[in-house]
DNA sequence: CGGATGTATATTGTATCCAATTCCATTCCG
DNA sequence: CGGAATGGAATTGGATACAATATACATCCG
């Protein structure tokens, strides 16, 4: 029921973790430089697990390490960022054909469940979290696990960005509807109609966190 | 013309891609465990660098980690190369239709040079350079640099297995002639054929090495 | 024969030292 | 005065030694 995490796990691994947790949510913000000494004695552990994590961030792409200059948060460029939504379309669309064949009414009912909480007032901290299992939920019964990887890791990029955005505001409410669109779709097994509106509300997105992204 | 890569490398990279490289050549074989003094001792290196290496490759799926049990190259099953063949499909075909228009007579020389490469008798220790070499310089020109990482990244974890495969031999000559077909429709500006040839050739690849593996 | 125990081995983590590189301010010189 | 040279200071990268921890395997005993 762990998912199969390792329960034992390295203080490497838990500093990965916490630092890209904190990178996630902007306490650690795109640009800003690592300090391996401070922030090795901030965490209470020595250097070496540090420098293990970062080099793990860094194949993560959360992280940019320059030789003798240290790490950095990584920043997107908006055709970055564009480029990953265009990735999200297309695996997405794919996983979401797959899978809607095979969803069962537990599936359905967790994703009305989560869209409840998606409305609950004190979303917003949580949005990214609720909204990837929204996401995730859906494709699974497409049993395409490597992918579902990928697209987590995708989405964990590009929250970081969407996280702060005023278009949240909104763009939170079109995402509801679109949510609440496509379980009905889903529901009437109706693929052509929920990949259609899937792909509108990743393009929805994208255009939104871009076009504000612009006028910074 | 170094496309940017930083002229001072650590020797944690110089490892890593040292390891990358034995693991792709099937010098180091799937399932066999690293022991990391053994092979600190043996490249002439301590183990931290060793580790950050091991971290790194584990990070990008060459290696699987298990907390005090050491790394072992990773080994993907049946299901795994397929969902990776699949991506390759949704994404290399999308790269394909985006690079045709914008693709150059310089590119089209680059790839009948490529072409020429593959036919040389000596070639099959290097075809897995080759032949991602002429994928890449085909989707060059869509202008998208982390989906090519990916796709990269994706050849390199499947092409150990082709490498080894008897398939090769029989579905050698197939892909060459498809790889020749490629490159008219590119020249021709045929979206819709080079596409769907395109997916054909991938679809095929598929098949052959699953196939292969299955008898194993 | 089966389970508990102990031991060897390998990984993980820490501490310490040193080398290499970068950064930056100061100095030197035309 | 302006720009190049220089010389620390700070930081990262790497090596070594040692302690802690977990696993695997053999052994012992009831």
């Amino acid at each position: 029921m762990d998912s199969g995490l390792p329960v034992k796990r390295t203080i490497a691994d838990q500093v990965a973790e916490l630092v890209r947790q904190r990178i996630l949510t902007g306490q650690l913000k795109g640009g800003q430089p690592i300090r391996q000494e401070h922030l090795a004695a901030e965490l209470g552990v020595s250097r070496i697990p540090l420098r293990e994590a970062l080099k793990q961030l860094a194949a993560e792409g959360f992280v940019t390490i320059a030789s003798h200059k240290g790490a950095v948060v990584a920043e997107l460029s908006i055709a970055e960022v564009g480029e990953l939504f265009d990735i999200r379309l297309k695996l997405e669309s794919w996983l979401l054909q797959l899978a809607i064949p095979a969803l069962t009414e537990r599936d359905l009912t967790a994703l009305e469940k989560n869209l409840e909480e998606q409305r609950r007032p004190d979303i917003l901290p949580r949005w990214g979290d609720v909204n990837w299992r929204f996401h995730e939920i859906m494709y699974l019964p497409a049993n395409r696990p490597i992918t579902l990887k990928l697209l987590k890791n995708i989405h964990d990029k590009i929250d970081r960005y969407l996280r702060l955005e005023v278009t949240m505001r909104s763009g939170f409410h079109r995402a509801l509807r679109e949510h609440d669109g496509l379980i009905a779709f889903c529901r009437s097994r109706d693929v052509p109609a929920a990949v259609s509106l899937l792909e509108r509300h990743i393009r929805d997105t994208a255009r939104g966190l871009i076009a504000s992204l612009k006028v910074q």
